[in-house]
DNA sequence: GCCGTTTTCGGCCCGACTGTTTTCAGTCG
């Protein structure tokens, strides 16, 4: 069984075999871009093959959909093995260097018999690249320094929840470090802005008369440790820890489609301008020039300092950031029918958090005061249950003593006329056999029960799929909780059949859960929005430990947003009653 | 290789920066 990923991945070694090959830019820009479609495409590839709709795929014609039907079927293609008989595979791992492209890898192999990362460093280390004609002690040494960093492994893409203070953290630091008329605005862009849940690299815009000051400034903000490369406008940085920092200054007049251009992501751009083409407008950065083809006279030039006017200008609403990957938000712009969006205001409640009952680190009432004080009209806890060897649990006792606490506190703040209810329920474990830690009599004293996976997170698919199926069928489990046990660069996922379970979910009641720990994300977007298409309903929580841990809130929401889920698909967006009301099983 | 109110050929987004060149190709985003 082969994941979309997979397929977008041999996809991309086709393509690059074929650019080191020297075939036509279009010939193999074709794979890359049916790559980078499948990668984020929200619906199971194999399924699409299964129905014969390969070719409906926009930029999948013939030629690639037989690449994906043999390697679904095989894990290899017909055409990747002829590159590979024409190509050292190993070449392509040259290009994986910065500054490294096909065509001078190309001429590497051809000119010096050059085909593995190995030869290449004895090569540059005795001086032989700088042999070759155009290749300089430049580029030589650029070739070592990126070797290095292809050793140091500095290509991980980085989780959002680190890279995203660390860039507020860059734009507070160049704020101070400069007179406040000198910069109009600054902003993220880049995937960091559409709340890709692991970015490659930051992007900074700045809009600024004087881009000079904003690149000096830039270059010695104490954050920063090396200088990759320096320009008028624009700069790259390696920060402390490894990841790269893109900064672009444009004039202020320019904002609009500057902001627009860095956010990407590149296919929607790339549709945007096709696009603006149509209208007789060449779209860059810097805003549109008339081609002479429409009704503006050739070189007329129009600026916009908002992406709102840019897009107006187009025919379209303005597309949220987390919608512009190319998922068919264009035409729905273009309908003015893009959906509403849900947003972090929505959530009148979490429902599932923890307590120092287990391995929580805050008592209850700090943790549901936590809470009243975000807004929420309501707040589920929910410790791990026993059968969690690490953090001991409760039990049908310890849970019969929550309730005491849990109904003290309510009429409490019932007294005080505080709008506000405790939940009790919570996390159950989801034992190795896919029986759960506590009987169904103490599960039926509950509000709210999430259902987890923990522990023999290696199980093979078959395994874990019957597990979790076996879990969900018990009329007790409202919500399961952070479905593929993946923690982002640390632990793969489980070997879940999604799909699988997805559809038992929409079946039998049970809800999904976002967990918004930007650790987890998990339902993340891909998911998310197949779990609603599946006809899922979802819960968005933190699965807090600490009050501050609600502040990860925004990371669950973003996924949501990214899977274009609105308030209806939320359940944690209704009053507590109501909400409860939808955890009613079939 | 893909695609079509420019339909089966002839196009295919746009620009910054680098290194090596004397005007540009390659790479990257």
């Amino acid at each position: 069984m082969f994941t979309n990923h997979d397929v977008a991945e041999h996809l991309r070694l086709i393509a690059t075999l074929k650019e080191i090959k020297g075939e036509g830019r279009f010939h193999y820009l074709a794979f890359y871009n049916a790559a980078d479609l499948i990668d984020n495409l929200p619906e199971d590839i194999n399924d699409i093959a299964e129905a014969g709709r390969l070719t409906d795929l926009p930029g999948v014609g013939q030629g690639v959909a037989e690449v994906i039907q043999q390697f679904l079927t095989s894990g290899d293609s017909e055409l990747a093995r002829k590159l590979r008989s024409q190509v050292p595979v190993s070449l392509v791992e040259l290009t994986e260097i910065p500054g490294l492209g096909a065509k001078k890898v190309a001429r590497l192999w051809k000119e010096l018999g050059i085909t593995t990362l190995a030869q290449l460093k004895t090569a540059a280390e005795a001086h032989r690249i700088q042999t070759l004609k155009g290749f300089g002690a430049k580029t030589e040494a650029n070739i070592l320094k990126g070797i290095a960093q292809l050793e140091a492994r500095a290509h991980a893409r980085t989780p959002l929840g680190v890279a995203r203070p660390l860039a507020l953290k860059l734009i507070q630091a160049l704020r101070q470090a400069l007179p406040p008329d000198a910069l109009t605005a600054i902003e993220a862009a880049g995937s960091l802005r559409r709340w890709k849940e692991t970015v490659g690299d930051l992007d900074i815009l700045a809009a600024s008369s004087q881009p000079d000051e904003v690149m000096e400034a830039f270059q010695h903000v104490p954050l920063v440790e090396e200088i990759l490369l320096g320009g008028e406008t624009k700069s790259r940085v390696r920060l402390h820890g490894g990841l790269e920092c893109d900064l672009r200054v444009v004039a202020p007049e320019h904002w609009g489609t500057a902001f627009q251009y860095f956010t990407g992501n590149k296919q929607h751009n790339i549709e945007l301008r096709e696009l603006a083409l149509e209208q007789g407008w060449s779209l860059s950065e810097y805003g549109l020039k008339a081609t002479g083809e429409g009704e503006a006279p050739a070189g007329e030039v129009r600026h916009f300092r908002t992406e709102e006017a840019l897009y107006a200008f187009l025919g379209l609403d303005w597309i949220p950031p987390e919608m512009r990957e190319n998922r068919g938000e264009i035409p729905l712009a273009q309908a003015h029918a893009l959906p509403t969006l849900i947003t972090a205001q929505d959530i009148l409640g979490e429902l599932h958090g923890h307590s120092d009952w287990s391995d929580g680190r805050a008592d209850i009432e700090t943790m549901a005061q936590a809470a009243i004080d975000r807004g929420y009209r309501y707040w589920l806890l929910s410790d791990h249950s026993v059968g969690l060897g690490v953090t001991g649990g409760v039990d049908g006792e310890k849970l019969k003593q929550q309730r005491r606490v849990v109904d003290a506190l309510n009429e409490r703040w019932a007294r005080a006329g505080v709008d506000f209810r405790l939940l009790l329920g919570v996390e159950l474990e989801i034992l190795a056999d896919g029986s759960l830690a506590l009987p169904d009599e103490v599960l039926a004293t509950l509000d709210v029960v999430v259902a987890s996976i923990h522990s023999s997170l290696r199980q093979d698919q078959k395994t874990i799929t019957q597990r979790c199926l076996k879990a969900l069928r018990n009329p007790h489990v409202h919500i399961l909780g952070h479905p593929t046990s993946r923690l982002l660069g640390r632990r793969p996922p489980t070997a879940l059949d999604m799909d699988q379970v997805l559809e038992a979910c929409a079946d039998l009641g049970v809800v999904v859960e976002i967990n918004a720990h930007p650790w987890r994300l998990d339902l993340n977007d891909i998911y998310a929005r197949r779990a609603v298409d599946l006809g899922c309903k979802i819960a968005i929580s933190t699965d807090a430990h600490q009050p501050s841990d609600m502040d990860y809130l925004v990371y669950g929401v973003a996924m949501a947003r990214r899977a274009w889920l609105t308030p209806e698909d939320v359940i944690n967006t209704r009053p507590v009653d109501d909400m409860l009301g939808m955890l009613v099983r079939k």
